[in-house]
DNA sequence: CAGGTCATGTAAAGCGTTACATGATTTT
DNA sequence: AAAATCATGTAACGCTTTACATGACCTG
């Protein structure tokens, strides 16, 4: 017996968790601030909610990652998070982890245009329309933040880039094929 | 009374109800067949696990939207399907709604990146090889597909060929920046 | 004083993956 | 004869969203 104890292995942290710890991390203090800034910032490759952020916030407190105290403004109660040592630790690991990053993506407009032969072809462009606007939307969003990367930290400023990198792409794919769709339908 | 009776109104169809309707409509019978079909084609856009995919497809035929007959192969068990009027109906309905269409990502590699401040900068550049690799690799399995893409109906190639359009701007940002880091980094 | 923002939280429901379990058929 | 593929399914667990509920503070 007396087996060399093991590692208290720092749990895993779940999807959430890694955003919540980044973000706290960065210095981020309220759940409310989280959501705020993950809305602002993340939220076009990493999303979160309201009902996974405050129960998430106590849980890594439980697992000692993060410690918060009560900092009320005047009558209205407010809880103030930082990271702990362990927490600091944690993060780390998981930014410095070899595992296979997750990646996923779910995007209903794609899925219509596969399944477009099986309908009325003018759908087929109205989707795209569709599509190209969401991305439209989406962009201009981005390009709000874009004045204000010089300030931002490398790896904020860089998934700004990459984001709209991505977006422009999907836009110009957006409005070849609508003109591919508009030029060559109408003369048939 | 005897109001005139309220539309029998699609049940909206859930989001893995969407591609296994989609999938029935265009010719694809088991389950089984329909989660190598997704796999191989769209689950850059829109997974499927065999866990949803058979109980979706009996509350599919509890809707009346499929229709299912045991065809087994020898001795082999084999549930084959194919739509009803009622699920054609469903479809063309899900393919027309004005509704938004549903979009996320969830890319673990770019929210280490945005969070790469906090940590080692040295993990930066590793993480965005990481996230080329991973792209290279779709890449590779969607230029697999692309000698087929003349035959593909043409919403099918479509998607085939955003893919591509997206996965290799991904993968110029990410030589982009490799090029910036290694380049400007070691000289300071 | 009304409307917006700050702030926290819970409950239920839905969605999804993973792991397990089983077994026949086909290919090497 | 082994390995791969065809084929179906369930159970447990985990994750996430949505909707609800509450209330204080700030701005016009």
């Amino acid at each position: 017996m007396a087996l060399p104890e093991p590692l208290p292995a720092a749990p895993d942290l779940t999807p959430t968790g890694r955003v919540i710890l980044g973000m706290v991390a960065s210095g981020v203090r309220t759940g409310y601030d989280i959501k705020q800034l993950v809305d602002k910032s993340t939220r076009h490759f990493w999303a979160a909610s309201y009902g996974q952020i405050y129960p998430e916030l106590k849980r890594l407190e439980d697992q000692g990652l993060v410690r918060g105290r009560p900092e009320p403004t005047g009558g209205r109660p407010r809880m103030v998070y930082e990271l702990t040592s362990a927490g600091e630790l944690a993060l780390d690991a998981w930014l410095a982890s070899d595992q296979e990053p997750s990646y996923e993506v779910r995007d209903e407009g794609m899925l219509k245009l596969f399944f477009s032969d099986q309908a009325d072809p003018a759908l087929r462009l109205a989707n795209i329309v569709a599509m190209r606007e969401r991305q439209q939307r989406k962009l201009a969003q981005l390009r709000a933040l874009e004045p204000m990367a010089d300030e931002m930290p490398p790896g904020k400023a860089m998934t700004l880039s990459l984001g709209i990198r991505l977006t422009n792409s999907f836009i110009e794919w957006c409005e070849e094929a609508e003109r591919r769709l508009t030029t060559t339908r109408p003369e048939e």
